[in-house]
DNA sequence: ATTAAGTTTAACTATTTGGTCAAAATTAGA
DNA sequence: TCTAATTTTGACCAAATAGTTAAACTTAAT
């Protein structure tokens, strides 16, 4: 075959892999189903990928990257501080609608103990929560800000745009009665909604004198 | 053995494996790592519970009851709107922090394909969404509360008391450098944190005139 | 056309793992 | 104490599954 169909089978693997690793997690996913999914030999894995767990590393290391995108700059820019949150919720919740699938993956596979392995690709995406800890405090004491607590803002913030998602399985039967349409309406309508909370938050009250 | 050891034995079982489920995942929980957490022989494990799968059960309704908990009538009390909205969060997240690893452990197996399941023990559970809905959407024409959506203001509030816990294993090192007695001291913290969030999503605007 | 390198396949192996079984040990009751 | 029921154990089994191998096939270059 030619190196372009190489590719190719490597791709296969790759993105069958990234399906069924996403679908089972790291255990439940099973070397058979992979190769089923790609369509190809199952020894076709071994050759191109050594064992499951290398695979299963660079499909890690494939979400951990989108999981912790190079958007955090965004709070680098020399925007004003509520275009900064409003352009990140926006480019998140952006991501996560074409990727719905990742936090829960992360999320998973970090707890099961990939964590050391996630913080690498953290700090190679140039995350720094310090940083942002920082730009709150200093827009607090310019009075551009509400007196907020910067760690509980990060995790508020996260929780709201993250947690639809992960918790799409329960709440799309419990809450939309299976009508799957009606959930992605929601969620892509979480943009807004979530971009107005964390405004809220952060709008210092009018004085009133 | 007496017949109060023999539970003794059961329950011996029982705790393992809702330690081992929680770490592994019903697919990554090895029936003899259960074993050996519980001091017992493998052997045991089917004498008592017959195979895998029914102690899984036994183990994921045994979550499931605690994730849908006999607390959303304290949405039928007669307390006030507000009053209503703080017991529940504060009861919440007290039952998070004595089982913080419920979250994570019952999304991810209704992702797996245990929605079913799941819906079952919810509706014994007597949680009742709708009625919920109503409640607010009751409120709103009362002019009690502001003009939020239901199903976002669900989310929102079920994100921001769950998502910590379900992050936890991330940001513990990402923004607690490890400081394992801070982050409990930030998840304590954190039914004050959402009682006022969710209260000032709802306290309608003060009228100027 | 021939060759050498890379690719694909089916058959096979080794290991892991859920589950069984019969014997041994323990307990409760007569 | 003797017996029957229950509980516990270690050895074993069968199925599932990751990984190996050697041969067959394909491709690109000469």
């Amino acid at each position: 075959m030619k190196k372009s169909d190489k590719e190719n089978t490597e791709e296969k693997i790759f993105n069958a892999a990234k399906k069924v690793f996403v679908r089972k997690g790291s255990d439940g996913a099973r070397m058979q189903e992979i190769a089923d999914e790609a369509g190809i030999n199952k020894s076709l894995l071994h050759y191109y990928y050594r064992s499951k767990d290398k695979l299963f590393a660079a499909v890690f290391e494939f979400f951990a990257s989108k999981f912790f995108p190079d958007i955090f700059n965004i709070f680098n820019s020399d925007d004003d501080i509520f275009i900064k949150f409003e352009k990140f919720i926006h480019a998140y919740i952006d991501m996560l609608s074409k990727n719905p699938f990742i936090p829960m993956f992360m999320l998973n596979e970090i707890k099961k103990g990939n964590a050391s392995f996630a913080i690498k690709v953290i700090s190679r995406a140039g995350v720094n929560i310090k940083a942002f800890e920082q730009l709150v405090e200093k827009e607090i004491k310019k009075g551009n800000i509400k007196n907020v607590n910067p760690k509980n803002l990060i995790i508020n913030m996260l929780g709201l745009i993250i947690f639809p998602f992960i918790s799409r399985p329960l709440f799309e039967v419990l809450i939309f009665d299976n009508n799957k349409n009606a959930v992605d309406e929601f969620l892509a309508q979480r943009k807004e909604e979530v971009s107005t909370l964390i405004i809220n938050m952060l709008k210092p009250e009018k004085t009133l004198n």
